[in-house]
DNA sequence: AACACTTACTTTGTATGCAAAATAAAATAA
DNA sequence: TTATTTTATTTTGCATACAAAGTAAGTGTT
């Protein structure tokens, strides 16, 4: 590749991933809409309905979510029922989150979500999907700060 | 794969977007600082270096920006004296956007950035790299709404 | 126990991303 | 030509994303 074309826009997969990334919040606000919650934080839903009773930094881990944003995403969830977050017995800096019934109750309509979105996706097949998962993800822990190579290592 | 597993952060293929592409702003934003721009702005000089003179819209559908963030995107630039905007004299509807040669002279200084970070992906061979490219074409033009997709093939 | 050090989280300031409404100007219809 | 509709861009209001600073509460050392 000549070295004119390595700021071509074309080239770039960094713009590939940003276009999808925006791409998927966009398609997925519709969806959420019944729901009444963001993308953001659907994700931080999808983590707690995956494991209940977790500490903020473990969210911040598993969502690879920036702790400062979560902060306000928790409160929304508080604010709209989902979730009580309240702080440990043991350790007065750590706070815990947890689902409220209505947050539990909600999982099930979610489960409409990927269904309604994969629908959107026939254009890919489940090798072309795997195939993706694994490059992306092999991408990720040489692009990550060492730090959340990490903790994408330990999970 | 069960029903269950449908709502799990590793089975989200949004989630890696997710991931990946804070992770690359992340990983542009030190390469970035020398320059004075931001990630967003470092896409619209890549597209103006491609080609210059362009309309706003034009931008909007190469760099795939949303409009109103493109504006203050615009406005920075401008500040910073890499760009000047000027409207139309056909159409006063329309903006031209053109390079100064501050904004020009950036360019070479520029060609480090991609370099830089190609070196943080020695992980993902060229066939890989390729290969990831071409299932993230074939994703964007199924996820991206209707508009979208037009832009996106006549390109 | 007193000090330094680390951890868990929140706050702050700046920069988008997005939908929807608003503006202004051109194109089209009547 | 006047009214209607479309197009190009900006504005608005809300929700992150992020780095860096700040706060409070444990830990470790001496």
């Amino acid at each position: 590749m000549h070295e004119h074309d390595l700021l071509k826009l074309e080239n770039q997969l960094c713009h590939r991933f940003y276009s999808v990334s925006n791409a998927f919040t966009r398609a997925y606000r519709p969806l959420l809409k019944s729901l009444d919650i963001t993308y953001p934080q659907y994700l931080v839903m999808m983590a707690l309905w995956e494991q209940d009773n977790v500490t903020i930094s473990q969210l911040v881990e598993k969502c690879r979510v920036d702790a400062g944003a979560l902060t306000l995403i928790l409160q929304k969830l508080a604010q709209k029922a989902f979730i009580v977050i309240k702080p440990s017995q043991h350790d007065k800096r750590v706070k815990e989150v947890a689902l409220t019934e209505k947050g539990q109750a909600t999982k099930s309509e979610a489960l409409q979500i990927p269904k309604q979105l994969l629908c959107q996706l026939q254009n890919l097949d489940a090798g072309e999907m795997h195939q993706l998962k694994v490059l992306i993800d092999k991408l990720y822990c040489e692009l990550a700060t060492p730090q959340d190579r990490v903790a994408a290592n330990d999970s």
